[in-house]
DNA sequence: AATAATACATCAATGGGTTGCCATAAATCC
DNA sequence: GGATTTATGGCAACCCATTGATGTATTATT
């Protein structure tokens, strides 16, 4: 069944691609994430935030978004976290006074969370650092390199959502 | 969400292109880790495992560490992980049965980190399911495809861990 | 032989992620 | 008006991840 086997890195390969390759993509994923959130979040050291944290700022800092503020759900629909881990981050968020839960006037059940003032200072501050770990975690990327990553990852969110 | 404006999307991406792309990118990353932890650890329920022991299973499955197993300075620097995190991860797997601590001989410091035949029973079994996850999750993408997303995820490793 | 570096473990604190269950208030449905 | 659904929050348990400081045994250096 087998011949003389290779090298053993490149014997694995042979043996069965789909799935040694599928095993490569998701332990880079794996550590990609993890090396994000430890040196994203070391470059906010100065804020004391992490990339979590500026996840959910910067949900709230869009354009539209600004202005009325975002439910609740719709933060966990947009996050894809669940109900429980978003609460305790928007209370350490609350708590640092960056953004503020008001009742939503259409409906008393929801909240409708808001950047505060400081919020949106401490935001505009931090785009500077985000930026400046964007270019250096993607330096040598073309913008083409970077919308194909996007459009990759795109989609493997949506098959990871209805696995 | 109520109104049919583009405007806002498109207009973001039209003042600041680069960082747009970035902040897209990471954000996929973010969900597509946390979407791959979820649905990967609910795949494994059945075994009580998480994707995270599973990592390390396989970093111990692998035919050249199987016999002779691995050091926990070696498992730290494949895996990326903190000594004190992967520590925790060693004692459940060692609670479960499924690898075990023994002294190196050649350096009474270290200890290889070893598959039990318990450990390597049940990694057979898991490699089935996982087998099943990652077909799942990439269901629709070519061998091409992935080939391409490690190749862009592995580039954003190297990257990511010099930042 | 004394000193320094290495490999591992432990304790503590903090933050992020999940599930499951229960409680409360407000909107909706009948 | 009464029952149900929805939106949020609280509590608990578990796991994963980081940093920082401390300790202990072993190897390497000098």
């Amino acid at each position: 069944m087998s011949k003389a086997k290779p090298a053993v890195a490149t014997g694995e390969i042979l043996e069965d691609p789909a799935f040694e390759v599928a095993n490569r993509v998701f332990f880079r994923l794996y550590q990609c994430s993890n090396l994000m959130h430890k040196n994203g979040t070391r470059f906010m050291a100065d804020y004391g935030s992490t990339t979590q944290q500026w996840a959910v700022l910067g949900a709230l800092a869009r354009p539209r978004v600004r202005t009325q503020g975002m439910s609740v759900k719709d933060l966990i629909e947009f996050l894809l976290l669940s109900r429980q881990n978003l609460t305790a981050v928007l209370d350490r968020l609350e708590a640092r006074g960056w953004v503020e839960r008001v009742k939503d006037p259409e409906d008393g059940r929801s909240r409708l969370i808001r950047l505060t003032a400081k919020g949106e200072k401490t935001w505009a501050q931090m785009l500077n650092t985000i930026r400046a770990f964007y270019e250096a975690a993607l330096d040598g990327f073309s913008l083409e390199d970077q919308i194909l990553l996007y459009r990759l990852l795109d989609r493997m969110k949506d098959k990871l959502s209805t696995v």
